[in-house]
DNA sequence: GGATAATCGAGACGGTACGTCCAGTCTTTGG
DNA sequence: CCAAAGACTGGACGTACCGTCTCGATTATCC
């Protein structure tokens, strides 16, 4: 078991494996839902700074020691937090065409990283860096979703052979949203829509005006 | 002025735009070379996390008060600290070819991101994430020359005919890298030099099968 | 009804009235026992900061919740697990003379108190000064028996003419070993035999030259 | 250095001997007072429990690092502050003779334990059994004071010729405030003025009928 | 002998205080 | 006049323990 060790309460997270622990005796739901909401809340108000573990224990009821037996870290209440609804934020492409899917997830993603969510996904993504529990968190309540989303329309591309043979998912993924993620945290270039879109297209066709030879 | 309106100290960051300050009064070098260096030992013995104010100041005999003349944050002083000798740290390319010298970079990029420094590299990534002080920093002090360097290697690319046209430099530093940064930031998978050579034929090739019709 | 309004089980303290309450429904003496039993082997080990009331359910067995049905407080279990064993810690005097009996007692309490032992009556006597219940059981399980025995001696000396008249036994009492739990408590001094003696000696015949005039 | 190695601005306890550090740099004296008279009137509110380093903090605006570096612990901030005034909470005594002068004090110090500053002492003196460090602050701001003062009038009984030979100062304030000391803390009788006034008389003239042969 | 009721183990929970850590500001002192 | 030294506030951290409470799973008497 990677994350915790503890139970989550009800709705599991989306990471296919059982990444989380069985509840050998039901914590409280009503708690964990209501951490969950109360900083769901904060982050909304005020971003991840505003999350803190006494700010959450205060708005939610549930005391500060409770939260750490659910969680390891405050990261990672946030990053379950924030994981939950985001979910839908980013809705499903289907345009007919693989190029197209792909383009239109890169855009919609490239606009919530613009959004005020995106600021609390960075913020999310810098806190776990220097907090390995959350970091489990986070990548099972946000990550393995959107990765998942968009590795089922590269295997429907693989299937309809729109995609260059030896290129896997993962690779793939990296390569469409990490541009994205990139500007996201150093703001060197803002996140228009224009330079998802063109993220997108030289992604998608490659760089050079060479063919690749295989 | 963006990034603290401060003198810097010998060496210039690769910065390009005239962003930091002139010295209208020459503050002592030797205070900011000694804390400048300092800091690279800390960060070199503890990452970011040991980089403290306290132990800066400490370390390099120079007071707090005058950490915060020099720079306008912590995570400045480690920035420009670490990305001093960042600008060896990644030798440039000479391959012959506008792919062979990419590519290289990406490996080379990823090499160094895998290593330790490339752990106080993500630190300090995240840090400048609630610190828009120290964000200018690291771009100036390390961004900034790393683009550059690759910027170079495109221009030459366009001026061979390499590269595709209406691809700008920028998208194409964010396709190459932004990869490496995901992967480094969320460890959803390593860095290793199969992924880093997978995700530079992807970028320099394309996706998908299909040629772009431009 | 003092301290506590629950049983006891097994033996009962040693405070002359009916102090606690009938079991109005039979609780487990075995439970009882089990929690007095380890708590005993917790104050031998590290003390009462060591007999908290999650050690002592652990180690017993026994759950919190019926450790509160059967104590007050933490502080109550710990004084009859302390006060069990101490009636014999220090044995009764009998050296023939009421001056060789309540010095000898005043030495043996005084090497009581400066054994570690001592040291587990300084924490539980400190402990009861904000635990009215855990109070009730100390002088129950711990101060009644000591007193008494010394009342004993007391009352023999009162019969045999040793005593001063109008001393009553209380004074007495509080006079020899008042000053052994000052020291106890302050450590501003040491808790030697010389001292110990002393203090019986300027007790038993007075500070003073004057023979009082009564 | 005994307690704490820090300054402690202002009035120095009375402990004779140089128990507290010298400052080596002056530590703000305002701090320090704004401390303890935030403690003082916290003690007199709601006695040690209310006195606690968050409340103190809040009360005098001085932050709880800040206390931390003036006092090891929190009882060794409530000692100093309770022990500020309580050089004049028990006048000294001259009614002419050694006796009385005794007598007098045994019974004002049984006022004083009676009374709610009693209270106070008690969990003072309760508070420093289970934290050495509070207990040097206790020691040198409280008894160290009222210990001088009884042994002065021992002295000049000494001087006098009032008082047996052979028995120290020591053991003599020992004799007569211990026996105070312990029913104070066990509350197992009441602290009047009767039971002050029988100590101090079986104290001064000694528990048996027996001259000492000496 | 089964119903009724309490006891009990297990341990989650809220609450309160703790003592620590670090950032960034402000003050004092010396050269 | 500037810089070193470092005191100071503020705020969050994660921990510890208390005493209460809610579960079911035993008992154990009493009808």
């Amino acid at each position: 078991m990677t994350a915790g060790g503890t139970r989550t309460g009800g709705q599991e997270p989306d990471n296919g494996t059982a990444l989380f622990a069985r509840p050998v005796k039901p914590r409280s739901i009503k708690v964990h839902e209501a951490a969950v909401n109360a900083t769901r809340d904060l982050l909304a108000e005020g971003g991840l700074p505003a999350a803190t573990i006494d700010a959450i224990a205060a708005r939610s009821g549930v005391s500060k020691a409770t939260l750490y037996k659910h969680w390891p870290s405050r990261t990672a209440v946030a990053a379950e937090a924030f994981g939950r609804d985001m979910a839908d934020a980013v809705p499903a492409s289907d345009t007919g065409t693989t190029a197209g899917d792909l383009a239109e997830q890169v855009l919609l993603v490239s606009r919530f990283y613009a959004s005020p969510e995106g600021t609390v996904f960075s913020q999310l993504l810098a806190a776990t860096v220097t907090d390995e529990g959350g970091a489990a968190y986070f990548r099972a309540w946000f990550l393995a979703g959107r990765r998942k989303a968009i590795a089922a329309i590269w295997q429907r591309g693989t299937e309809r052979g729109d995609v260059r043979p030896g290129v896997d998912a993962d690779t793939a993924i990296d390569l469409l949203f990490g541009p994205l993620i990139y500007r996201l945290l150093t703001g060197h270039l803002p996140l228009t829509d224009e330079a998802a879109t063109a993220v997108a297209d030289a992604a998608l066709h490659g760089l050079l005006t060479t063919t690749p030879k295989d």
